[in-house]
DNA sequence: TATGAATGAGCCTTCATTCAT
DNA sequence: AATGAATGAAGGCTCATTCAT
């Protein structure tokens, strides 16, 4: 029983740590935010980390997963409708949880996606759980024959991804003046026809 | 103290420097190479980069120029046909440039636009001149009515560099393992529609 | 990142540290000694003085006090009797304490006081609260009628203070030849009837 | 003749050297100055000035040399008069330069002279010249018995010596708030009678 | 287990000095 | 003789990581 306890305890400090990981890489950047800066807005001492994750690089490894849980639970919960439906919800729901979590927008979409973290296996793993997401969707659609049936859907998950980490980029480059996901949307809707069986966009 | 380089030998170096600072930064990347590496890969001593540039940082913002000079010189020997064309050529040399260089794409395309590096100064106005030679071919193109009257030109290059970021990633983290440029031009076709008159595609 | 210090043996590290740096600084000059040579001097490891001190400038700052701490604990034992004894017991035993320990005349007289430092908030209160013990007793005693009733309790402190500083100067730089606490007694007993009413001198 | 022509530029070239030295040694203090600042501000080329001093040191070195000798020119157009009359017009002429040359005021009297420095062969020329000269009225003034007899003419010296360092440092410390010149007679007048026979102050 | 303290390796930068033209 | 260029040596400082309690 004590033991659950002290579990529960370690497993509540962990994911602060990775909270204030997310905070802190996401304000500072990757490489510049120390270990230090993390334990202070941790609140836990600097040693602690190394109880939970073995390196700087194997907690930056983590942050990812840890993000992409919670938006997973959000969006499990309505799995359902066309396709199109679906590819919409999954894209949108992410600029939702980007607007609600811009640190982590950061350090995902801006430092450790396009570098060479993104060849980690944690991480590639988190990349690969998303990306697969879309590419289910797209290859159901297209066997449904909601899609093209010629649609590249590695491709067109390119499309879809590029223009999210692009927008995503310059909204928090310029200071998080415009409205992210209606620019979402905006792109989903151009994009979308490229998808679809021609005549019916 | 920055060198006023009235030696000939000097631009040489200054060269030697800013190819190397393109393969380490490219390969390890921004923050983490040191100049120590700059210096080793360029074979100068490390003080010898503190003639030709202030800090890190200014080496850093002259990296894309250099290469964004030698992309134009390429590009504009050959400024006409239509808007489309146009645009076309300019995405594709930029895959081509890139496949030729893909240091350059990774230190320009992951590690310094998509980052704090892009307020710089000198880094603005490389990305902002690139930018705007999207812009100004979609604009005209709308003016001209080549285009949907209703495009937004931001949105669109947003797709376009989005595209662009987002395969050469893919392509540099797969280990170049596929045509970046077959990829590019796909990615074009299947944009492209989206920006045209409906019905002319 | 300074350490809280909550551990025993740390406080004497810490004196180590200060210790070394008032001899090191003493003999090489503030800004010719390097933390290096503090570091060696202390047998400390350099990265540890960055434990205890935020940076060179804080090092050198807490030089003074460490020092005064302990020329005060000798003068507070025996504040009685005349102005013009309380001055010169004040006067002659600085002479002394420089006498044991000439790094720490060096810096403090010779390094510190007349340099740009001496606007850094520590040390200034480390020689605000050495002045003003001078200037209370000379007040004291012009209120008293002990002293001259016209006289300029900073003129007089400077008169003192300068000869202080130009006869530690002469002994460091002639190597310590002559005996210091004598020079001193002689410079007090030629000041002091400047300060003393007329005719009791 | 044409010889003479360049050595004369050359005696030129030397001499701007050595003001710019002054002004930057004394704006920057001696450590933090480079020689690259003083070329800049002597406006010759960098490597010039190992034309003309063998290294930093002794550039540093001749710094007092030149400035003394502009000053004595100025005295040793009025030597004459009681021994009182001389003292007090190289003790004031002193004060009055360093009024006129702020710069050369720090460099000398808060860095150059309260240093390792004063040890350097060179310097200490200088001090010695500048000593002898209160030196030898001193004891002029002990043999005619203007002055008292039994005056240490070292220590008289110490205390106008240690007198003007004092009032100098705390002058250019406090931003050249009051009137030096002022002040430094007014030490003279309060050191003076401590000198001269009892009974004719 | 938790944590205060310690440290080695390395980074960016400066600069006095020398070389080659 | 004059000077633009080059460089070795060193300095201050940071930080991920480990140790000892």
């Amino acid at each position: 029983m004590t033991l659950k306890l002290k579990q529960q305890r370690s497993q509540e400090r962990q994911r602060r740590i990775l909270d204030a990981a997310t905070r802190v890489f996401g304000d500072r950047g990757l490489a510049v935010a120390s270990l230090t800066d993390v334990a202070r807005d941790a609140a836990v001492p600097l040693s602690s980390i190394y109880d939970y994750f073995q390196d700087k690089e194997d907690l930056i490894a983590n942050v990812p997963a840890r993000n992409f849980d919670e938006l997973y639970e959000i969006l499990d919960r309505q799995d359902y409708g066309t396709c199109r439906e679906r590819l919409h919800r999954l894209y949108t729901a992410t600029f939702s949880y980007i607007v609600g979590n811009p640190s982590w927008g950061r350090v995902f979409f801006l430092e450790i996606w396009p570098s060479v973290l993104a060849g980690h296996p944690t991480i590639r793993r988190s990349i690969d759980d998303y990306a697969r997401r879309y590419l289910d969707i797209l290859k159901e659609g297209i066997a449904r024959r909601e899609f093209r049936r010629d649609l590249d859907p590695y491709l067109a998950m390119s499309l879809l991804m590029g223009a999210m980490c692009h927008l995503t980029a310059v909204w928090l480059l310029y200071g998080e003046r415009f409205d992210l996901h209606v620019k979402g949307a905006a792109a989903f809707a151009a994009l979308y026809p490229t998808f679809a069986k021609r005549g019916r966009s």
